[in-house]
DNA sequence: AGATTTCGTTCACTTAAGATAAGAAAAGCA
DNA sequence: TGCTTTTCTTATCTTAAGTGAACGAAATCT
């Protein structure tokens, strides 16, 4: 189980026996059931976490309506604001299907970061890009219009289609659930 | 000068004169004139920009349009895509205004990241900082509707809507400049 | 299996955004 | 100052998204 994360870091930084050791040491996998709920609105929870199997999803409750945010599936991690901010939570974060998630608070990440310098290094490296992929998805969402965005999510994560109710898909392109409904019979009717 | 930038970094952590002298010696603060481009299309550019005086942006070339993706003033720093993932840019950075930057590429970071290891340590938490920032603009992006994105626009960056055209901002919101125009009048009837 | 809840689609209607064009206002320049 | 370019607004028309409601299909539960 620990080598879906240990592949994962090694595409940034070598890691020698210990400093595995270390994480493991930290006990840090856990298992949730579909429909779970991680963190809830006014939370002040310090936890962020990485997916190793499953998936899980961010979401806001605007007026009743849910808001779904952002999708994570395996290597993928969600830092919730409130872990970095210290405020209570605006969203909420479930999961979509049964997970196996490393969750790691911050105080975690002190010790590590105290015991193998390098470790900071990373997180430095992975928030940068996790931040280069976060504004290339928001440029593409504001210069497309929703066909569009769903065309791009069929081309870039096709697996979300499947595994995600589509009124979440919806809301997660900005848009209602008949409209999905819509523009789905509309791109049927263009490949005919 | 180097004030806005100290004072700016002093949010964050305790420089000593050595450290300030450190970040002077690298002699990185220039001067541009409005309608200056700093990046374009293309460009294979290692460089960071640090907004001390002025305002930039940062645009697509789309379809021959202009799209306008963000605006960055004092204080705010710009760390290109091109510069993270060593990849050509795909998109332009001009000065909205005259403007004073600090430019810095990333030879000038290991340099002080190895002469003072903090700098790290500081860049990860800016890092962070920043993609809290990203992910909260987005998800408010997602959840409101164009007039809704402007009121709130109205109420976050006030001095934006005096400092930039308004088919810049337009686009910033994802829509056109018609429409904006539309949504502005709607707005003072309202409030009439 | 049967009942129930959840999910996806369709329809009719309303509202707002995109496209195209034209003109007014403002800013920049000679 | 007067001229030119840029920016903003207005109007018409088209297209697509939001709303509310209804229905059927699929998944879930026991």
């Amino acid at each position: 189980m620990e080598q879906v994360l240990f592949d994962y870091l090694a595409q940034y930084i070598a890691l020698n026996a210990d400093e595995k050791q270390a994480i493991i040491d930290l006990n840090i996998f856990k298992q949730y059931k579909k429909g779970d709920i991680l963190l809830s609105e006014g939370d002040h929870s310090d936890e962020g976490y990485f997916v190793i199997k499953g998936c899980i999803r961010s979401y806001f409750i605007i007026d009743g309506e849910e808001k779904t945010t952002a999708f994570y599936t395996e290597a993928e991690s969600l830092e919730p604001h409130c872990k970095i901010t210290k405020k209570p939570s605006a969203y909420f974060v479930s999961c979509v299907e049964d997970a196996i998630l490393i969750v790691a608070n911050s105080g975690m990440e002190e010790t590590i970061f105290a015991q193998f310098p390098k470790f900071e290094s990373l997180c430095r490296i992975l928030s940068e890009e996790l931040l280069v992929k976060n504004q290339t998805d928001f440029d593409s969402f504001k210069t497309s219009s929703p066909e569009l965005r769903y065309m791009h999510l069929m081309e870039n994560r096709p697996d979300l289609l499947q595994r995600v109710p589509q009124y979440q898909i919806a809301s997660y392109l900005g848009i209602t659930a008949q409209s999905l409904s819509r523009i789905r019979s509309r791109i049927l009717e263009n490949k005919a």
